[in-house]
DNA sequence: CCTACCGATCGGTAGG
DNA sequence: CCTACCGATCGGTAGG
């Protein structure tokens, strides 16, 4: 697919150093091909946000209802570091090319509330675990993008063939509840 | 500073996407003065990464010598966070456009390297923390990871008009220490 | 989905 | 530190 061939250009060369040659080449046509199924190179990159953006929404809706708190985070942690392997072109298009669309158009408008919706889900996840007892009793913005950065980072150094997601995710964990033989956590 | 100059262009606009006349304009002298004090566009993002490992580097070769688990942690979370937002533009290029440099010359060769051993003093004392049970038994190169991400990603959000970066160590050393209080804070 | 092409911009150089 | 300029590449269009 178009946006796949997107992903993949613009994660390795960067959304300005990737070319719409470099998409056409990937799928072995010419560029002027590619204005057959879209109508600009930033309406491609959004192609690639939505479908990073679509697929973590989806989860986020059915964490927000889960009633154990441990439970509950633990959903959001695997979730999203889930999502990122698994799609760490999209992601690093995502996570490092936000904010390059200019236009304000409907569509980047669209995009932008989205994320913000989602941020806003993960983050009322993490306050509940506050006030549930589950995390430490800190400031829930901070902790968000504690959070956040602790499992989106990800991105930034996995490799399908040298690390496991779910040990990553059980060992994000087991640091955010502190369990194991920490000091001074007994009681 | 022409190295400054270039962090914020970059920052802003990305290493492709701002070009050495934005660079020049900021300074506000032509694009062709620039060739008096650099070589190639390559050489002035490079500059831009040196500025903001030297900086780094200084403190993690201290910060190992600390002897007291929790003050050595913390140390580590402080610096690292501390760092990154006094330095936001030059951390947005490093983090956001590593491995763009193509050339494996003398220079590339050597930023890397410095890369390498930041990365590993950093896990080092991740290590030790797990070693000497402030952290849980968990994963070392997991815990590093998440770790680093958990401050680091902080150049993605952090604003200096509403955020305090104090508050964020504290919530962040709060989460892997698990304590509802301050750990190590008092003497 | 193609060939052919355009205007704009880029990194970099010549020469002062 | 400047004016002037070059070759290459880019996103996008015309027309089929």
């Amino acid at each position: 697919m178009i946006v796949e061939a997107a992903a993949n250009v613009f994660r390795e060369k960067g959304y300005d150093g990737g070319s719409l040659d470099d998409v056409a080449e990937a799928l072995d046509i010419r560029k002027a091909s590619l204005y057959y199924y879209i109508n600009s190179k930033a309406e491609l990159v959004g192609l690639v946000f939505e479908t990073a953006m679509d697929g973590a929404r989806e989860d986020i809706d059915r964490i927000v209802l889960i009633e154990d708190p441990v439970d509950r985070l633990r959903a959001l942690v695997e979730h999203q570091i889930g999502r990122v392997i698994s799609d760490l072109s999209h992601f690093s298009v995502f996570f490092d090319h936000i904010g390059f669309t200019k236009e304000s158009s409907a569509k980047s408008e669209r995009l932008r509330q989205l994320e913000r919706s989602y941020v806003e889900a993960f983050s009322q996840t993490v306050e509940r675990a506050i006030a549930e007892g589950v995390l430490p009793d800190v400031d829930p913005r901070y902790a968000t993008r504690a959070i956040m950065g602790m499992t989106c980072w990800t991105y930034k150094w996995f490799d399908h063939d040298r690390h496991d997601g779910a040990a990553l995710s059980e060992t994000c964990l087991q640091l955010l509840l502190g369990t194991g033989q920490a000091v001074g956590r007994q009681g």
